[in-house]
RNA sequence: GGACCCGUGGCUUAAUGGAUAUAGCAUCUGACUACGGAUCAGAAGGUUGGGGGUUCGACUCCCUCCGGGUCCA
């Protein structure tokens, strides 16, 4: 049964029966602590229809709930609010649903698809903990609308041509003696973006000569001849010139190895890679068609631009004079392949950075003018910068932190607090390495992701793998409590079915708060969908292990003599623990049995 | 010039227009015959950046100003 559904409908029954209306709309939320009860009815907007005053509106209902519903025993009403407690024996049953449910915290499929883009990454450079944010918040949100019923596809478009990449390829070529990441031992996403960095430096060593020779500097800028290099190499790989391509393709490859080593580290996949390389002169057709429809228009000079003057926003031009195409010009033609990859999508989520928002606002407005239906169903997944306690990261500062790095870092600092912890003597090298990998990752993962996303935040890697507090390693840590004392009722030989605990007819406090929270795992996974916030579950993970731990410190479970009760404590815990792995995952985070 | 995002106790953070604004860290006071106490119980700490407005009710919506960040031209 579910609680939440069956005790709407309750309520519905009950304005329709005492005020003859029926009423869609209703608010019901968790009680305050101070007030008995569990969920409340706000009965203010309710006065229109029972032409009464809020405590009157309130006291009616809850008359008319003690005695025609089963759910409730007792009501209270504080100004316009009606508190409900519910029945033990409710609250019992709702949580035998919950235990033979082996599919808790997903709900059936809906039959709706939907694209999650994420990651997104250049290829002429290593990732970093801006590539960190992205990477957990896109594949959690596409994780959370799998959990939703939806069917998810995960893709990721590869900027894998451009200047960025040609001044890496001339760099290398002038300067690399032939380096592979083989015969220097360097990871390859390292090393394309060590000669990134080599680029720069000599581009401005060559600029500043010029400038000391007389040259002005945005002259000097064009003239520097490893520039000109880079310039001339895009042309020619536009051109397909066979040696500048097989250069490409050679480096890309190093730095496509390298990405997969990080991926798998960070635990995230993909369903489809689109290549930035296969779709750059995409979307010039439609921008074309675009223009004989009227929707956008051509200036003298022959360059095409859209009008957004109405929308609130300005003109935007989408071809150049010569023809060549913009960003957003691919972009539109992006989207359209993939609605054509994926017939069934329903819609698709963007993981970029706030930077961006102007330019997604203009793509699902032209996609709209361009008669596309879904475009209003195209949703920009924007984040806010991760700052370091140290300072901003940004590359040109030199303090951008290497994802790798900081992986390890975290993973370096799990290792040395667990064994001070000392509770894992008994595992294999292997598996202790494993437990390391996980409370590292969930450290990460966690404090990234409890943050509003659009929220520009600070990562505090200290506290970010604290064992107490609001962090991944503490709930892991009462995550591995709870299995703890599943084992110890396991070897107990104390086996639980669900019909034991239905005789089970009366509980504590402390439980019934548990079984509350436990049974809104549901109205998380729609309220997280909704906002595609991650911290909607994070925040919920972290409450049921607080009230775990609460219940745990409050009710000694083995001392019981009940042997009812005893089954139902038991099976209790087992429920929790099995809510926190599930939202946990949900999250990319995984939890162990010890640790 | 125009647009967008953020501003909540010392720090970090929550709140579909609803009750005395949620938690965590740090600080202080209690509880260890503990089933994994890195836990639990409690205290202290706030004009939700300022000022107006809408509303029975505003952290939330509207206007304006201030501060931080970003984008477009």
């Amino acid at each position: 049964m579910n609680l939440q559904s069956t005790l709407n409908f309750e309520i519905q029954k009950a304005i329709t029966a005492l005020f003859n209306q029926a009423v869609d709309q209703f608010q019901l939320q968790p009680t305050n602590q101070e007030f008995e009860g569990s969920h409340t009815l706000v009965c203010f907007p309710l006065t229109k229809v029972s032409k009464k005053n809020p405590e009157e509106t309130a006291k009616a209902i809850g008359e008319y709930l003690v005695e025609h519903s089963e759910l409730v025993s007792k009501y209270n009403v504080v100004k316009g609010f009606l508190n409900l407690v519910i029945t033990d024996k409710t609250w019992v049953e709702v949580f035998a649903g919950i235990y033979s449910n082996k599919e808790y915290g997903s709900l059936p499929s809906n039959g709706k698809e939907m694209m999650v883009e994420y990651s997104s990454p250049n290829t002429n450079k290593p990732l970093h903990l801006g590539h960190l944010r992205n990477n957990f918040l896109g594949y959690s949100v596409a994780e959370i609308y799998k959990a939703n019923g939806n069917k998810v596809h995960k893709v990721q478009i590869i900027n894998d041509r451009g200047i960025h990449i040609c001044k890496s390829m001339a760099a290398w070529k002038l300067y690399g003696n032939g380096e592979t990441p083989q015969s220097i031992g360097l990871k390859g996403d390292k090393l394309v973006g060590k000669y990134y960095v080599e680029f720069d430096r000599n581009y401005k060593t060559q600029i500043k000569e010029l400038v000391d020779k007389g040259m002005a500097e945005a002259e000097a800028e064009k003239q520097a001849p490893i520039m000109k290099m880079a310039v001339d190499m895009l042309l020619k790989w536009e051109a397909k010139d066979s040696e500048t391509v097989q250069l490409w393709k050679t480096m890309n490859g190093w730095v496509y190895d390298g990405f997969d080593v990080t991926y798998k580290r960070m635990g995230v996949d993909f369903e489809k890679l689109y290549y930035e390389s296969d779709t750059y002169l995409l979307g010039k057709d439609e921008v074309l068609r675009g223009v004989e429809s009227g929707v956008f228009f051509k200036k003298e000079d022959g360059s095409v631009w859209v009008d957004l003057t109405a929308d609130g926003l300005d003109q935007k031009v989408l071809l150049r004079s010569d023809g060549t195409s913009v960003y957003m010009t691919q972009d539109i033609g992006t989207a359209i392949l993939r609605f054509r990859d994926f017939p069934k999508i329903s819609g698709q989520v963007y993981t970029v950075g706030n930077e961006q928002e102007y330019h997604f606002k203009v793509l699902f407005l032209i996609l709209g003018k361009l008669g596309y239906t879904w475009a209003n169903q195209c949703f920009h997944l924007s984040y806010g910068m991760v700052d370091l306690p140290t300072g901003k990261m940004k590359s040109r500062e030199g303090t951008v932190v290497d994802a790798d790095d900081l992986m390890e870092e975290m993973v370096q600092e799990a290792e040395r607090q667990t064994r001070e912890l000392g509770k894992i003597e008994d595992h294999s090298e292997e598996e202790s390495k494993k437990l390391f990998e996980m409370i590292g990752l969930g450290a990460l993962k966690f404090f990234l992701l409890k943050v509003d996303p659009k929220k520009r935040m600070m990562f505090d890697p200290k506290e970010s793998i604290q064992l107490q507090g609001f962090t991944g390693p503490f709930i892991q840590y009462t995550h591995a409590r709870i299995r703890a004392i599943i084992r110890k009722a396991e070897s107990m030989n104390i086996a639980v079915s669900a019909d034991d605990f239905k005789m089970v007819t009366s509980l504590e406090p402390a439980e019934r708060d548990s079984l509350h929270l436990l049974s809104l795992f549901e109205n998380k996974l729609k309220e997280a969908a909704k906002d595609y916030s991650p911290a909607v579950i994070a925040n919920y993970a972290f409450d049921l292990a607080k009230q775990y731990n609460q219940f745990y410190q409050n009710i000694p479970i083995f001392n019981e003599s009940d042997p009812a009760k005893l089954k139902f404590r038991i099976a209790f815990s087992k429920a929790i623990a099995d809510a926190i792995k599930r939202a946990m995952s949900l999250l990319g985070i995984q939890v162990p049995e010890k640790m």
